[in-house]
DNA sequence: AGTTTGGGCGGT
DNA sequence: CCGCCCAAACTT
């Protein structure tokens, strides 16, 4: 402006206007936006996405309100020090609901603003421009030098005028060498292809499912809540095989209706192409998709279909949550007391409970689907807080399994076996049926402990507080908190004994290898999530087992997410109690979980199957109730035990992470935490969880267990720490590690 | 997060 | 006395 009105002739040139700077947030590690001059007619408004330099290099940023990242005492920046922003990039901005929304999970995690800005600006290639798709068509004479290859590939044009170069290769069964000669030749030319066409769109009313009469009266009462288009949560509550996936499709189907985008949070979506299938089947196309398997040509496509409103409906892992959606109207979160919607390293959030934040800014509903509840949702649905649905029986008639406890104490296997007699002749009589049979123990490799029978030495991680555990497939040993890794040695290191070295305890290896001496002729299938092949080999062998291959499958928990064995009839846990004896204050909870999602892959369709728990403490509550199938009285007990344990204020338990570069460090500042303000404002810090003390990229981490009133409290409590009180010395980090009751 | 800076120490 | 390595500081 300033320089058009001085290239006015005849007016005199205005007075220099001191240039003005917007706050940018930038995607490093830094508690402020920084400040950066905005270049004469470059119109910025909050929200913009920029390109910036940032030292030597130059980063993508978002400009942002003045004033939220400022902090307390900001001195102003040395003007000498302020930079241009370089350029604007062409994509919508980051929308006012989308900042505060990002500024409240940075808030939350105590993260640094601009990482987590990161996570939502994640896909760069997607800010640039789409390079216009390049094909090729006939342009000229045939060439001189005419060959057979050259010959398929020019007859191809009758059928179609324009081909894109590999296509048209492929289509003609050359390598693209010959395309590159015809190019030359003058006989083919290079032209820009028409744009690739929009994402299909999801129909609401494309295949309406005939739901039970149970499932039709949640799908109504779910509906409304996406008709009333305002901050609500709502659980959906009912057992493996209720069909509560066609319940909350409905939910997504009113969003569609009603104009809205949709989001669907899956737990290792990686897994599920089940899920994609029956969505396609209700929907009629497949939904756009976010993992980490996207391949990032597709990724970008999504991103931009995302936030220009082509695509309706996303299907992602947890961090889908962070997409720019500039019209989302839900979220359904599934499965939502699993586990994996915890990220850990970096931005450590918890994507269900973020995902109700969204919800809560944006004016809309949010629904969470679980077999198995969480306690904190239970508690926030038991409380009024959350609307809760419950789907009392399963859709397809079938009977959920008997589940019998094997007590170890009596009925338990020989010595160096780890199979109840119970349980192998369960699986025999299966094979014999020809139905399919799992065991399921969560520990891969196979043993857990190594230790030498001449000195009683232990092998043990050098990093964390763990055992090393034996694989030996792959003839390591190797530690599950860390990864450090080392080759299972001949002698002993500590006496130098050889043949020494004692395998104590089983994993899934030794548990395949003692089926095997079982059921020589039965298939086994192992699955552990280090399985050689990756997540891809993984996927197959999990469609494979669902049409009916492999007669004795035995996996970690990974077999509990999400496929349908139709042909599997009988699930053996062969250490139900393993979990329930760690320091977790969450131990009985998770095995309850755990255990009901894989006893309930058993008999899902056509009969009941059945399931045996081997237990050495038949009487525990959790082993009674999975025994009883009465999830509610699980539910009672273990809201009783928290209300009355040391910890009483139950869910506004929280661990922080303290993490840092060497173990004295990290666990010296846990402790000194704990014990400088152990009680203050609200908030109790309960000390150091046990360890084991892990070991995440080079980052040694310690949990600190706290709890307090209200989950607010522990917020304010480590500002104020963070700000005033003895500052966590040098690379030492705090992160929130919380499951609270309620944020707002 | 990624790059530059600077201090401590080992070799000469 | 110089170089190398790791940790700390800085980026507007």
């Amino acid at each position: 402006m300033a320089n058009q009105t001085a290239s006015l002739p005849g007016l005199e040139p205005a007075p220099e206007e001191p240039a003005a700077t917007v706050p940018v947030l930038v995607p490093v590690a830094v508690e402020t936006a920084y400040s950066y001059r905005v270049p004469a007619g470059m119109h910025l408004g909050p929200g913009t996405v920029v390109q910036i330099p940032l030292g030597n290099r130059q980063v993508v940023g978002a400009v942002w309100e003045p004033g939220i990242w400022e902090g307390g005492g900001a001195k102003p920046v040395d003007p000498s020090k302020l930079r241009e922003i370089l350029h604007v990039f062409d994509v919508p901005s980051i929308d006012e609901r989308m900042r505060r929304f990002i500024d409240w999970v940075a808030r939350w995690t105590m993260a640094p603003p601009g990482m987590v800005l990161r996570m939502v600006l994640r896909v760069p290639e997607a800010l640039e421009p789409e390079p216009p798709l390049k094909g090729v068509r006939l342009a000229g004479a045939p060439p001189e030098r005419m060959t057979k290859a050259r010959a398929r590939v020019l007859d191809l044009f009758e059928e179609n005028p324009s081909w894109s170069k590999t296509g048209l290769a492929t289509a003609a069964g050359v390598s693209p060498g010959v395309v590159d000669g015809l190019i030359g030749a003058g006989t083919l030319q290079i032209v820009p292809l028409p744009a690739a066409p929009p994402a299909p769109m999801p129909e609401a009313d494309w295949n309406r499912r005939d739901l039970s009469p149970a499932q039709d009266k949640a799908a109504e009462e779910i509906t409304a809540t996406v008709a009333e288009r305002r901050f609500s949560v709502t659980l959906l509550d009912g057992v493996t095989g209720a069909g509560k996936t066609e319940v909350y499709f409905e939910a997504v189907a009113e969003a569609l209706r009603r104009g809205r985008q949709a989001l669907v949070l899956l737990p290792e979506i990686a897994l599920t192409s089940e899920f994609l299938q029956r969505f396609e089947e209700r929907f009629g196309c497949r939904p756009g998709e976010w993992h980490s398997d996207v391949p990032p040509k597709q990724r970008v496509r999504l991103w931009r279909g995302v936030i220009d409103g082509s695509v309706r409906v996303v299907v992602g892992a947890r961090s889908a949550l962070f997409l720019p959606f500039p019209e989302l109207g839900l979220i359904v979160v599934d499965e939502e007391h699993d586990p994996a919607y915890k990220q850990d390293d970096r931005v450590a959030y918890h994507a269900r409970d973020m995902a109700v934040v969204r919800g809560h800014i944006a004016g809309f509903p949010v629904i969470l689907s679980s077999a198995t509840p969480s306690i904190e949702t239970r508690h926030n649905a038991d409380t009024g807080r959350y609307r809760r649905i419950e789907l009392p029986d399963r859709a397809s008639g079938a009977a959920l399994p008997d589940i019998h406890a094997i007590d170890m104490r009596r009925g338990g296997p020989a010595r160096g076996r780890w199979l109840a007699p119970a349980l192998t002749r369960a699986v025999g009589e299966a094979l014999a049926r020809g139905d399919q049979a799992l065991l399921f123990l969560n520990r891969r490799g196979y043993a857990p402990l190594t230790l030498c029978r001449s000195c009683g030495h232990r092998f043990e991680c050098p990093d964390c507080s763990a055992w090393l555990v034996e694989h030996r497939f792959r003839s390591v040993l190797t530690c599950h908190h860390c990864g450090f890794s080392m080759p299972t040695p001949e002698a002993c290191p500590s006496c130098g004994d050889v043949d020494s070295l004692t395998a104590c305890g089983p994993g899934v290896e030794r548990i395949a290898e003692e089926a095997a001496a079982d059921f020589p002729d039965a298939r086994i299938i192992v699955l552990s999530s280090d399985m050689p092949g990756g997540t891809r080999r993984l996927r197959a062998e999990l469609k494979a087992i669902a049409g009916g291959e492999g007669d004795i499958i035995i996996g970690t928990q990974l077999v509990a997410k999400g496929h349908n064995f139709p042909k599997l009839k009988v699930v053996g846990v062969v250490d139900a109690d393993l979990g329930l004896s760690t320091a977790d204050p969450r131990a009985a909870e998770r095995t309850f979980q755990l255990i009901s999602q894989v006893t309930g892959r058993a008999g899902r369709r056509d009969g009941a199957g059945v399931g045996y728990l081997q237990t050495y403490m038949p009487d525990h509550p959790v082993m009674r109730a999975l025994v009883s199938g009465d999830r509610e009285s699980f539910y009672a007990t273990e809201l009783e035990a928290r209300e009355r344990s040391a910890m009483p204020p139950f869910a506004r338990l929280a661990s922080l992470l303290v993490t840092g570069p060497d173990r004295p460090l990290t666990e010296g500042f846990a402790r000194e935490l704990a014990r400088a303000a152990p009680h203050q404002d609200g908030v109790h810090v309960l000390g150091p969880a046990d360890p084991p003390l892990a070991v995440i990229r080079g980052r040694h981490r310690q949990r600190l267990l706290v709890h307090a009133d209200r989950s607010a409290d522990i917020q304010a409590y480590l500002h104020r720490w963070l700000a005033a009180g003895p500052v966590p010395k040098k690379g030492v980090r705090l992160a929130i590690d919380i499951e609270p009751l309620s944020f707002m």
